[in-house]
DNA sequence: TGTTTTCTTAAATATTTCTTAAAATAAATT
DNA sequence: AATTTATTTTAAGAAATATTTAAGAAAACA
């Protein structure tokens, strides 16, 4: 696990790259906020220690940095200030935890655990067909990037076509999943509900008609 | 936080149901060993008190039962003076913690709360999603910097919300979240709390309605 | 205990989504 | 080409779902 320190202080951030290191985290430490932000555009870290009073550079202005930059690792901030008010603000600003010096780095080390696996449970599931995606966990739904707002029978039958690309889907197992029941659909539901896909879709030859079968998502790039 | 409560003697349930509600648990009280499984299967628990002494399956087996089927929620357990050489056995079969009868209702919540807090090692205390930043340990929700009351459902509601952010949260795992009891809400509970959420919110839109599925935060700045 | 807050319920309203059916279009068959 | 058959499109009413109120019940508080 890559960790970035940003330490000022010899002492307490020697302490910290030891222990750290000791529970398996790859610690790289740097004394200036200058020095984070390079380091942060430059390299790839997992996880990133930001103690304020830094010597250049206030804390709360190197964390703006970062986050105006697009970088949304987990951050935790080392404050000598116990005040509510000021954390308050840091948190505002993008840091994802804090601790009050002095600290325990069996607890430093836990925390980063968990700030590091509440990231990984964000886990979303996409999946994707040529210029559609999807995520199944915030249940968005895109094409080339720009989000569709697909009512619910419309996502679970984008989701059905992405899940098997260029499958032909039979219709009646598409009416299936359309009713809710074994309540058997007489009309052209689901031709309707195709019609108003392709048009929120777009391009609409990416689901093909199968004639006298059903449909399929093609995905060509 | 959800707590089971399983105890068979009224008074002594009563006391703790009262107890750990004002201590901002969530107390649901079930009887017998039976009603213990079984909501342990249906529901999600964050932790759970366990007497002995029960008047249909042998405490011991219950934990067993609990513990084989992948139920790993902290488990704490309450026994009589003389049924202390259990204890052993009991931690073995997958105990956490115990305490004897008779006890301090302020004890067996700080417990409680150590057993918690020891299992996600050392959550971190403050949690934020775009404006809104919530502390876990003193139970403060913030929108902007501003503090808003909110009502304990309110609270556990948003929290919810703030911990998987952008994730949808189907209805029916939030009404479970809302309800004590095994008791079904068979009514519009949930909506009503979303709207009151909302009101205090501010910016409504935050939370975003996912038609037919649940709710989820949107957390963008 | 009485008082206050919070929770649940239900009804009224508002909104979105679904189904239906009929007309228009396209493809296949003769 | 004319006919048949399947699919697409449109639009409107029906059904499902969500929001908002308000009031009584329950719980918490003092």
């Amino acid at each position: 696990m890559q960790l970035l320190l940003v330490e000022d202080n010899q002492t307490l951030g020697q302490a910290v790259e030891i222990g750290l290191s000791q529970r398996q985290f790859m610690v790289s430490w740097v004394r200036t906020g200058a020095a984070a932000i390079s380091n942060l555009n430059r390299h790839e870290f997992d996880i990133a220690i930001l103690d304020l009073g830094l010597p250049d550079i206030e804390g709360e202005r190197v964390l703006q940095s970062i986050r105006r930059k697009g970088i949304d690792i987990p951050i935790l901030v080392l404050t000598a200030r116990d005040q509510t008010r000021d954390v308050i603000n840091l948190l505002d600003a993008g840091a994802d935890d804090f601790m009050t010096k002095p600290f325990d780095v069996n607890e430093l080390a836990a925390r980063l655990r968990a700030l590091l696996r509440r990231r990984s449970g964000y886990t979303s599931a996409k999946i994707a067909c040529g210029p559609i995606v999807m995520d199944t966990s915030s249940r968005e739904a895109f094409i080339n990037g720009r989000e569709m707002m697909l009512s619910r029978k419309e996502y679970e039958l984008l989701q059905m076509f992405v899940m098997q690309p260029m499958k032909v889907h039979p219709r009646d197992k598409l009416e299936a999943l359309l009713s809710s029941d074994s309540h058997l659909v007489e009309s052209n539901a689901l031709e309707v509900h195709v019609h108003n896909l392709r048009k929120k879709l777009g391009q609409r030859e990416l689901i093909e008609t199968i004639r006298g079968v059903g449909y399929r998502l093609k995905c060509k790039d």
